[in-house]
DNA sequence: CCCCAGTCCTGCGGGC
DNA sequence: TGCCCGCAGGACTGGG
């Protein structure tokens, strides 16, 4: 679920990492699988102790930490991932905890905390070149908030797929994931069904802006946080932007758009898409 | 190259 | 009440 919003929610939140010196890292005895981490523990405890965080990254959906040795610790919350300062939402799913000396010594130490209900989260430790090669701009597109009109039609108008299975892509566009493309195409009234070769440069600029407005929004909210209730911010609270969703999780209600047409739920390539018909008509 | 279906993983809620 | 199954959708893989 960590989409835009949330991860640079999560990156603004463990802002005060920056600066600080990695003394420990450990993963937590846990009866789950474990995740994903690469490279193992004991080689990652020993390249990272003593590193300084130099700086905070969001690339796309993954918050990454900047060392001062050129490497970079890339955290991939998929779907449940969280990084926190505070305490987790139960300790079970804790998968990984990182010691931080402040640069500052009369300031207490902090606990950077990765941790993720499912499991599906990964961790790695990537130099220079591994990060340009799995992260970069071959691999990935223009972030979501910075993205063009024109960039956005140069990489999706050839494209024969569906306009909202495209904004799913992210070597396309990095960011967007299901519950921000539903959001994102309302506001532009395009229905997500549409082709993307059939979409006129009006159509990319009104997703184009209708991406920054409605991801610039839920960054204010400090993301979404659905039912579930598993998305938190580093100091474990809740978000709020869900409680301004027109349409993602809201089948058969009225438009919040439009307050006339009933939201329709469907499937695009195995993912729900949720939209309004008066709001996305599909003939333009 | 382009695109789709299957895979990973856990918790929750609906149906019986 | 308890069990089973389907669903949630990140990113990646293999194959047509």
């Amino acid at each position: 679920m960590p989409e835009l919003p949330e991860v640079e929610t999560m990156c603004r939140g463990i802002a005060a990492c920056r600066g600080t010196t990695i003394t420990a890292l450990y993963r937590p005895r846990c009866q789950l699988k474990p995740i994903q981490i690469r490279p193992q523990v004991s080689t990652l405890k020993k390249k990272l102790r003593g590193a300084r965080i130099e700086a905070i990254e969001r690339v796309g959906k993954r918050p990454v930490l900047r060392t001062d040795r050129g490497t970079r610790l890339v955290f991939e919350p998929r779907m449940t991932g969280l990084l926190l300062l505070a305490d987790p939402p139960d300790t079970e799913h804790l998968r990984l905890c990182i010691e931080l000396a402040p640069a500052d010594r009369r300031r207490s130490a902090l606990n950077l905390l990765f941790w993720d209900r499912r499991g599906l989260g990964t961790v790695r430790l990537l130099n220079e070149s591994a990060f340009e090669a799995q992260l970069g701009s071959e691999k990935l597109g223009p972030d979501a908030l910075q993205i063009s009109a024109s960039q956005l039609q140069e990489r999706l108008a050839s494209s024969q797929r569906e306009v909202k299975v495209a904004l799913l892509d992210q070597r396309a566009v990095a960011g967007i994931g299901n519950l921000y493309a539903a959001e994102i195409l309302l506001f532009a009234h395009i229905h997500p069904q549409r082709r993307c070769n059939q979409l006129t440069k009006v159509d990319w600029r009104r997703i184009a802006s209708a991406t920054r407005r409605v991801l610039q929004k839920a960054i204010r909210y400090e993301g979404s946080t659905l039912a579930d209730g598993t998305y938190r911010n580093a100091l474990n609270k809740k978000g709020s932007y869900q409680n301004h969703h027109r349409v993602y999780g809201r089948e058969s209600e009225l438009c919040r758009c439009c307050r006339v047409g009933r939201v329709q739920r469907i499937v695009q390539s195995q993912r729900a898409t949720f939209f309004c018909p008066e709001c996305q008509p599909l003939a333009s």
